[in-house]
Order: structure tokens, then sequence, then C-alpha cells
DNA sequence: ATAATTAAGTCAATATGACTGACCTAAATA
DNA sequence: TATTTAGGTCAGTCATATTGACTTAATTAT
């Protein structure tokens, strides 16, 4: 950081500080995945699964390929948490108009998971959420949105229209 | 959700709008850690690496038991990543006063690599704080800090002594 | 002085999540 | 008909993390 910089930076945005919010975003996240990690370990599936449950869930009739531009991972990464999902029932694959396409959704028993899943971390921000002014919560979700990349915030526009 | 908490719960509240907050995190944080991932991927490090380097640089002197606690990893874990810092000459080990003890400290190196890291990171948040609202900012570390278990609240305290 | 605890390390096996690269099939579109 | 798109698969690799079983050396408690 220059000399001007520091002269033009207000306090609040001293490197120190800045230090503070990256520990911050770290503790919280790990804090945050945490309650669903334990539930999945003992049903012998991971992270990766939950993402699938979870955006699956939100889009009902979701395509492979629309859901590999929302994770961003290949489709073989995709491949084995996804057949896992299918194979015990938690995801029912169909075939789409362009027979190409497949539609995924999740059976009973996914959106039951996903609701476990979900549940867990709504319950943990409810609990912020309560102790806390409306005007830091929607502090807090500017600043998340405007952490993000612009294409993934247009991706996140798009999921939420 | 039982019918009388849906009365009680404000419009901001809904479930919907909790949905979005989740994938606001999840988004933002995996875009929050990509720009570290690819400096340490041309340098065959990973984020594990990203980490023990921060607190190393953090809390210069830390033992390894105390960058354990602050990780929460194995030992063994923790192992690999520490002996390739440290045989590539990013972190130095020396013996505490407490014999059994191992002080780790960043290296010229280190310090050159840990400050790129988390130059790229401040500069998000940086971009992102010129925009906004003193207000937001501090909502968002309220909620950031709300969001972090108890135990790992007063973890983060004491770093930040 | 001896016993117990603590700090650190190591070996081995395993799981998860991700990658690259090279192919293949079938359907839709140019 | 040729090309592109959607999806799948096989093989190999890497990074991060785990559990469990042990070892060594130093400190602390009895």
């Amino acid at each position: 950081m220059t000399d001007l910089n520091k002269l033009l930076t207000p306090l609040f945005l001293s490197d120190k500080e800045i230090r503070k919010i990256i520990e911050l975003i770290f503790f919280s996240y790990r804090d945050f995945t945490s309650g669903p990690d334990e539930i999945l370990y003992k049903i012998n599936f991971g992270r990766a699964h939950h993402r699938v449950i979870y955006f699956v869930g939100k889009r009902e009739q979701i395509t492979i390929r629309n859901l590999l531009s929302i994770l961003q991972i290949t489709k073989q990464s995709l491949s084995r948490v996804l057949n896992q999902l299918v194979k015990e029932k938690y995801i029912i694959v169909s075939t789409g108009n362009d027979k190409r396409t497949k539609n995924l959704s999740l059976t009973k028993k996914g959106m039951e998971l996903e609701e476990k899943l979900t549940t867990i971390q709504t319950k943990r921000i409810r609990n912020v959420i309560k102790n806390a002014k409306e005007d830091d919560i929607n502090g807090f979700k500017k600043i998340l949105y405007a952490m993000i990349d612009k294409n993934n915030q247009i991706q996140f526009d798009k999921l939420n229209m």
C-alpha cells in the first residue's frame, strides 16, 4: 500500500481490518458447512452431494449441462456423485423434449434429505437474524453479492428469477 | 415452520430469502478463494498451504499445536503440507523454550507469498468496500461474526487480541 | 525418582472431491 | 450430410482430509 493510499483510506479499511474480514469469512464458512457435513458423513455422502441435491431441489427438471454450469465442475466430477444419488434413489432422471438432454429431479427421499440439510443452515441463519438489526442483514446480503464475480452474479440472478 | 412462526416472521426472513443467503454464501466463498487458488496451483500448492502460510504469518513463532487448533485438522493432515512448506523454504522451524515444542515462522520467501495471496483477497474486499456504505460493511462483519460457533468466536477473538 | 502427560512425528490405509485426456453414442441443427 | 451439442465413460492423477496405531523426547505431577 502506498503512502498516498494510506492517506486516502479511512480507518475501517486498514489492512489489519481487512485481514479480520478474511478470517471472519474463513471461520464462518467452515462453521456454516459443518452441520450438513456431519449428516452427510453418516450416509457416506460429502459436500458435493449436498450441492447437487440443493441445486436440483432449487431447479427441478434441471439438465446436466445447467447443473454443471452452476457447480462449475467437470462432468467427470459430477458423474460419480450424481450416479450415487440416482442409484440410492435421491434423484430421478428423465429424458427431455430434446432427447439428448436429461432432466434431474428430487425423489421424496431426495426432498427429505435436502430439507434436512437446508434446515440446519437455515436455523443457523435464523438464529443470527433474530438477534440482528434488519439493516445489518441487508448490509450482509449486499456485501456478499458484491463479493461475487460479475458473471456469477448473473448466474445467481437467473437462479432467483 | 409452524403457522405461528410464519405469523411472527417478518418478510425478509422467508425461507426463500434464507435460501438466497445460502446461495450468496456459496457463490461468494467460491469466488473469494478462486484468486489465491490459481496462484497456488502454479507452484503446486493448494488451499491448505495458503491457510498454513496465512496463520503462521498472523502469529509468528506459532507452535504446531496452536496451528492445529486454529485449522482444526489432524496433525497427519498438516504434516504433509507443512513439510512441503519447510522443504521449499517458505517456513522455518525452530525449537521453543519448552524443547518439546516447535515454533513456525515465515521466511522472506514465505512472507512474499503470503503477501501475494492476501493481496488478491484484500483487493476484492477493497473493491467491494469502496462502492459500499460503511454501515453495510459493519453489518457484514457483525453477521459474519455471529455466524461463527461460540468456541470459534473465542478463537477469532484471541487471534485478534 | 518414577510415572504420567504433552508435543511432535510417522506409517499405513482409506475416502472424497477434483482434475486432464481420450474416446464414444445419439440427437439436433446448420 | 456434416457439424455441433448433450451426455457418458475409462483411466490415471492429485490434494485434502480422515482413523488408527505407534514412537520419541521433554516436561510435569506424584
